[in-house]
DNA sequence: TAAAACTCTTGATCTATATCAAGTTTTTAC
DNA sequence: GTAAAAACTTGATATAGATCAAGAGTTTTA
């Protein structure tokens, strides 16, 4: 499934055949299992991981037991813990696959050659990180601003599609309200 | 107050005699008076900005008026909004000091040739950015996992300073609670 | 330096959402 | 294909935090 990610580097840079070659050299193709881990609690994550197949889900346990969805992330995306990455420390997050899914990961180290070296790429990658970012604080003001119905309405009104491969008790967690809150926002909006 | 801003770079990067007199040549200085706007809603965000002194809030108002802060920047912190910035779009946010402040600007158009100029400072730059990505992430965390007490613990023990400088009712905006409660956690909390 | 305008506190009451509990439907796994 | 497990729904009740209101400090401004 290496052609997914060929094609989602062709559309946002471009790269010569050299340079291709050099970032598919380094390229660890990686599948996992619905329900199997790719981080767990603990360990250090040492990837960066684009998603060209499926469905994985980030999240926290509480000392009460109960999951907090941080993010999704599905095909043509990357996923990860950044702070884990960068600090060398410790992730406080568990990434699962909510589907079977298939990854193209790099080594840190390889990820910041290749950064180093192709100009485009580290552009790219910069490109990404200021997307990230700008979604992150998207969802913060989401968070301070909006009622529990508007949150579900603002998420499927942002990611059509995500309503119908997730489990709406990842949802609801995603959004910070319970599954029984959720399931009555989507019984009353099911009747406008 | 150049200087502060020097003492920064120095930290960060190794920079060439010529690499800081070219960033020099770019720095555009800007004061502010307590309450006066850096940023209004529905202008364009033009440039990358580093606070020297004072203290800076990034806010939205809501149909009711009501404010919510979404960020405080003090001195040797970036300020700005980068999705008006990047996509060239008017902003939903407005900044304002509360304190008087010192600022030193760069138009973007100045702030990427610096970039694409000075490898060190696209470095630099990028360690920001993806530092900026990770707070915002463990923000998004805070708010989904912690009471609102914890969520005043966590923050003044996150930032001891910042409780003595900003008023608590916009606080309690950025955690998320009315000034009410947050006056109550105080004296809970004030008790143990 | 006094009045106006904020800011913080405290109390009483309200409400959005959580929690608990049970039943139904859907998915998983042998 | 069927039993077990998981996911979703619905109702009853509880609660953290919001809202409203009013008084006490503090800061701003003229």
């Amino acid at each position: 499934m290496y052609e997914i990610f060929q094609k989602y580097l062709e559309e946002k840079a471009e790269f010569s055949q050299a340079e291709s070659e050099r970032i598919q050299s380094f390229a660890i193709i990686k599948k996992l299992r619905k329900r199997q881990y790719l981080l767990q609690e603990g360990d250090v994550w040492k990837y960066d991981a684009f998603i060209t197949q499926g469905c994985v889900r980030t999240y926290t346990v509480d000392e009460k037991g109960s999951e907090h969805v941080n993010s999704f992330s599905i095909e043509n995306w990357w996923t990860g813990d950044r702070e884990s990455l960068m600090m060398q420390q410790p992730s406080r997050f568990n990434i699962d696959a909510i589907e079977d899914t298939e990854l193209v990961l790099f080594t840190h180290e390889n990820f910041e050659s290749l950064c180093r070296e192709i100009a485009a790429f580290n552009n790219m990658v910069n490109i990404i990180l200021q997307r990230s970012f700008i979604s992150a604080q998207n969802r913060i003001q989401a968070s301070l601003t909006l009622t529990a119905e508007e949150k579900y309405l603002n998420f499927i009104n942002k990611y059509p599609g995500f309503a119908s491969r997730i489990p709406q008790t990842m949802i609801a967690s995603y959004l910070g309200m319970t599954p029984e809150t959720l399931s009555r926002i989507r019984k009353q909006t099911a009747k406008k």
